[in-house]
DNA sequence: AAATTCTCCTGAAGGC
DNA sequence: TGCCTTCAGGAGAATT
């Protein structure tokens, strides 16, 4: 699924494509994602140019003059740029079409969404509640430990969390902790200042080391052909479950945390 | 306020 | 071969 380096490497795919170029037609084939297409869609953004693609969190943001579409790709959505003749699939809901390429929004789950920003502010309800980027300044141990004195919450549930931080998602909040040694069902309230600065760097660094792969398994966004790899080679816990743990070769633990998969090493996490 | 549960959806995988 | 069940999960809304 799209997590936020996933994100990242489409936006900086797509972006190429599309700067600079004008939109000759919308096509909205299924308007039913996990909230409607806006009715206004096609015919606001037909004639406008796409001055700036912007990512927050794991939304991208396609700005023109009329204002921004902000797009969401849920766990299955992918973008793609396609030859306009090329037709679309079954769960390609929407084509936005420029000068003999398309732009093409497939997504057989439907989680994703798309909404309309009226220009200038780049303000949404969804948008003004996410925490700091995991790459800002803002974003460090100082911060994690401030804001969980007290609290019981999983310390896996509470990085998941888009109001702590935006953007970290199952599979790589698995492989911070991991990283950061840290067990992911530990109360947040109960882990040192020290250990929360390591965890802060695990997940800028896991998020950052993914991107930069991404750079290698996600670099094509022309053709309509192969699925964006989920950098299998280098996780170490996620989908690793009762395999070994890469440092001490002992079984690694599934447990179940709000619903998510959960993976750790019983003896390198603590 | 914080934490937990529910909800949307369909493809993949496993059992028989 | 094919049908059925189970699971996966982003994240906001609803509920506790």
């Amino acid at each position: 699924m799209p997590e936020l380096p996933e994100v990242e490497t489409i936006l900086r795919g797509i972006s190429p494509h599309l700067i600079g170029q004008k939109v000759h037609a919308v096509h909205v084939r299924q308007s039913r994602l996990r909230w409607p297409v806006p009715d206004k869609l096609a015919q606001i953004l037909t004639g406008q140019t796409i001055d700036a693609v912007k990512r927050r969190a794991k939304y991208l943001l396609l700005r023109t003059s009329a204002g921004s579409l902000m797009i969401h790709l849920g766990m299955s959505g992918s973008l793609r740029i396609v030859n306009d003749e090329i037709p679309p699939g079954k769960h390609d809901h929407v084509d936005i079409c420029l000068d003999g390429l398309t732009l093409r929004f497939r997504d057989p789950r439907r989680f994703g969404s798309m909404f309309w920003l009226d220009p200038g502010s780049d303000s949404h309800p969804l948008l003004d509640k996410l925490g700091p980027e995991p790459f800002s300044g803002m974003f460090n141990g100082e911060y994690l430990y401030r804001i969980t004195r007290k609290r019981r919450v999983a310390v896996k549930q509470l990085i998941m969390n888009s109001q702590v931080v935006a953007g970290v998602g199952n599979i790589y909040a698995n492989e911070a902790l991991f990283r950061a040694g840290i067990r992911p069902d530990r109360a947040a309230g109960r882990i040192s200042r020290i250990r929360y600065e390591n965890l802060a760097e695990c997940i800028k660094k896991v998020l950052s080391d993914a991107i930069k792969q991404g750079g290698t398994t996600l670099r094509d966004f022309s053709g309509g052909h192969g699925q964006p790899g989920y950098f299998q080679q280098s996780l170490n816990v996620y989908g690793r479950g009762n395999q070994t743990c890469v440092v001490c070769l002992r079984p690694l633990k599934v447990i179940r945390l709000g619903q998510r998969s959960t993976v750790f090493c019983n003896r390198c996490q603590t």
